[in-house]
DNA sequence: TAAAAGATAGTAATTGGTTACTATCTTTTA
DNA sequence: TAAAAGATAGTAACCAATTACTATCTTTTA
């Protein structure tokens, strides 16, 4: 059980700063995002972030690693669930989609980094995470083409991109609607057009 | 021809400004993008680009009514060479990824506005334009269900909402890339997955 | 075992630098 | 030569980061 003392042991504020960033990139440009209202929000003052990161870059990468963490995780075990490619790959659609509607910053976090013009600490770390996403996407699509499910000419390639970003687009709705839910219920329909075209 | 003077007219000076705008947004995170860098590349000093816009929103603003403008003609002129609603389809998709591939800065610029928490005047006119394109996609989508072409059963909403993803989808990828010409290199590959998930 | 000693977490105030924006003076040009 | 365009030199507000200090928790030891 956590104290109700008012300070708390490094590793646990590092960890609730990480996910007060989550929750603050939720809201508004993550770009804009700044240290004093990260503390605002947990209720401590501004320098005090500074005791337990050494600048406000390696808090970034901080949350760019626990998204890795959390995301992937979610995919490999949605993966693991499903025994046919197909039925993998819609399992893991929805469990990104599921992901994204609980944390809807952390794709405007991703997005925003990758558009940095110097490439920064958090900046390698969302493109070695999306490699590794590709590289499960594309086994599932390899394995969906061999077991026949699959379009036997598919360009795992193009079809790997669509699947990204079909997440992206859903994501961009859901800015215009203002609603996060949106994605939720988008999401099956979409799918539905992106299964059609892949499938053999 | 312009003239060789070093003083611009004040409808010039606001032209170049929004180009230099679209220009810097293509080389960096947009809401990053100050008025002294604006300035700087205009070269010309940071106080004088206000003598032709009230505030900084307003340089913004005018950005989106350029690329509304813009695009909005290109994917008209795209549509109107192709009567069968499949081939105006994808003439309007690779429109917009030429446009995109000139201009690389626009999508970031769109994504970063509807970002924003508050509803700003640039922020309205990027909804405003996104309608306006999602009404000229779905007036060819019912097109094509009429003519045979697409799927009877198609979903509209969501083929609407995946055709806008791909595009975004394939910037995502060119900035992971840090190649913008990858965009129109990949195109087709990913329309004819699309084509495929759409049609009758 | 309780008080001293040390380690850890957080505060309050301040730093130098950057931001959008403005007031005033100078140059260009029609 | 008058009006428009631009230069110069500011402003207050905000930013990340640092400082000197205090509060709180943990370990040692008499």
């Amino acid at each position: 059980m956590k104290t109700s003392s008012k300070n708390l042991r490094a590793d646990e504020r590092r960890e609730v700063t990480v996910e007060t960033v989550v929750e603050l990139a939720g809201e508004q440009n993550p770009s804009e995002i700044t240290t004093a209202a990260i503390a605002k929000r947990m209720g401590v003052t501004q320098g005090a972030l500074f005791r337990h990161f050494p600048n406000k870059e390696a808090i970034l990468s901080s949350v760019m690693e626990w998204v890795s963490k959390r995301l992937l995780a979610r995919i490999d075990k949605a993966i693991s669930k499903n025994p046919s490619p197909m039925a993998a790959l819609e399992a893991m659609f929805m469990a990104h989609v599921e992901f994204v509607c609980k944390h809807p910053g952390v794709p405007r976090m991703l997005f925003g980094e990758l558009q940095g013009a110097k490439d920064s600490a958090p900046k390698r770390l969302v493109q070695l995470m999306i490699e590794g996403y590709s590289i499960k996407l594309k086994a599932l699509l390899d394995e969906g083409i061999n077991s026949g499910e699959l379009d036997p000419e598919l360009d795992t390639q193009s079809a790997a991109l669509l699947f990204i970003g079909t997440i992206q687009g859903l994501v961009m709705q859901s800015l215009l609607a203002g609603d996060v839910k949106k994605m939720r219920k988008d999401a099956p329909g979409v799918f539905a057009i992106y299964q059609r075209g892949i499938r053999g």
